[in-house]
DNA sequence: AAGTTTACATACGATCGTGAATGTATGCTG
DNA sequence: CAGCATACATTCACGATCGTATGTAAACTT
């Protein structure tokens, strides 16, 4: 065949790596054949054993395109250091939903990690930076609740830990729905209304029975 | 071989449900093959076959034993009517934590759902028990927080929908986080909390700048 | 201009998983 | 106790997929 210079040679890679994340995006990862994709990119899997090692290697690159969301929260994190844990934790919590605004690549790798492959066995490893990602987010989330324990602005009745815990929850819960398709813009659009009110409730303040047992309020 | 009687034969489906329940938690689905499950029970895959119609209806089966979380909080929340919103909504948002705590089984399955396959394709029936209840739970608690709101007791900032988005972000995320193993303990230690703080949060009140926008709070 | 490397295509072999067909020994029923 | 139904085991046929080995023509080098 017509044998491509360098550059076109990097521009084949690139295309395989955007057919083979639309078509996993589409199919999921187990369903998504070599020949899939390389059919689908107007090659043969030829071409994908000389660009990549394997089928890992390959959706590797595809991830290692990107910024991750949750990488990016705490880039901001890092940025706003320690010294106004509310705000910090707010922009932390939101990074990746602007992340995902302005970069629908990285929105879409977002939804493979979350919705369409089963990371496990030799797969693992695909998932390590977004899992890393998490831990930390977890650790530096309590960080900055411990700061703002220390100053009597957490809720007595809650852990550092666990107002951590829920936060990461809420924004990972928020990032499944926001790469779910149908509540797409819903889930983008919620979330920061969805963080302010959490951290609202995890602020101390004046501890009436209504706001932290909700359960016990007159009925409405 | 030994034929065995009715009561031993389910006996064995019944083995063979646990079994693949096992090996699918471990594994993942795609990884398991059904001679794996028959080895493991000690038959072979025309065990399988005899009880199951093919794999997708084998997994279907070991899904249909249980009752699912999400499924528990919609029962939970019709119980409690849309008298009392908020203790309705923070029954339903537990509801699926004490199910996983009383029925490992659901725990499991719910794991299987969560993370260990792809639902996609001709497996996508499979989850669509989990999807459906996903759905009933979002309407049920925008219909509580439309409640709450026509009380004026929903912050006025925050839509019923966006409210109900939240909530179910959060029981969302902290079911995955449940579900992960490492943190198994803390996220279902911590759903109480984290839940009561977001009701919190989501509760008119005195509509100071700190408690709806923790950000522009001073430094801690 | 000849040789070497690149960027693929083609062909092959092997494995894996499924599903169906068939075999078979036993429980059950009349 | 004869015959049918049950509960499996065994075997086979098939497609899908993977990895590799090999072919090849063009780009690049010297």
């Amino acid at each position: 065949m017509v044998r491509r210079t360098r550059l076109e040679a990097q521009a084949t890679r690139e295309r395989l790596l955007d057919v083979a994340e639309g078509l996993i995006l589409e199919r999921g990862l187990a369903r998504t054949a070599l020949q899939d994709i390389a059919c689908a990119a107007g090659l043969t899997r030829g071409a994908i054993y000389w660009h990549f090692a394997d089928k890992v290697a390959l959706v590797q690159a595809i991830i290692d395109r990107v910024d991750l969301p949750m990488e990016k929260a705490l880039a901001e994190a890092a940025e706003a250091g320690s010294g106004a844990p509310w705000r910090g934790l707010r922009q932390m919590a939101l990074a990746p939903f602007r992340l995902m605004q302005g970069d629908p690549r990285a929105a879409r790798v977002l939804t493979i990690l979350l919705h369409r492959a089963e990371f496990i066995g030799e797969l693992a490893p695909l998932a390590r930076r977004h899992h890393d990602a998490v831990d930390h987010f977890l650790q530096r989330a309590q960080g900055l609740f411990d700061a703002a324990a220390e100053s009597g602005q957490l809720d007595a009745a809650t852990s550092p830990r666990c107002a951590a815990t829920a936060l990461l929850a809420l924004v990972d819960g928020l990032l499944r729905m926001a790469t779910l398709a149908d509540d797409h813009r819903m889930a983008a659009l919620a979330a920061p209304a969805a963080v302010d009110a959490l951290l609202a409730g995890l602020q101390a303040g004046p501890a009436g029975p209504g706001r932290r047992e909700p359960g016990a309020r007159p009925a409405g």
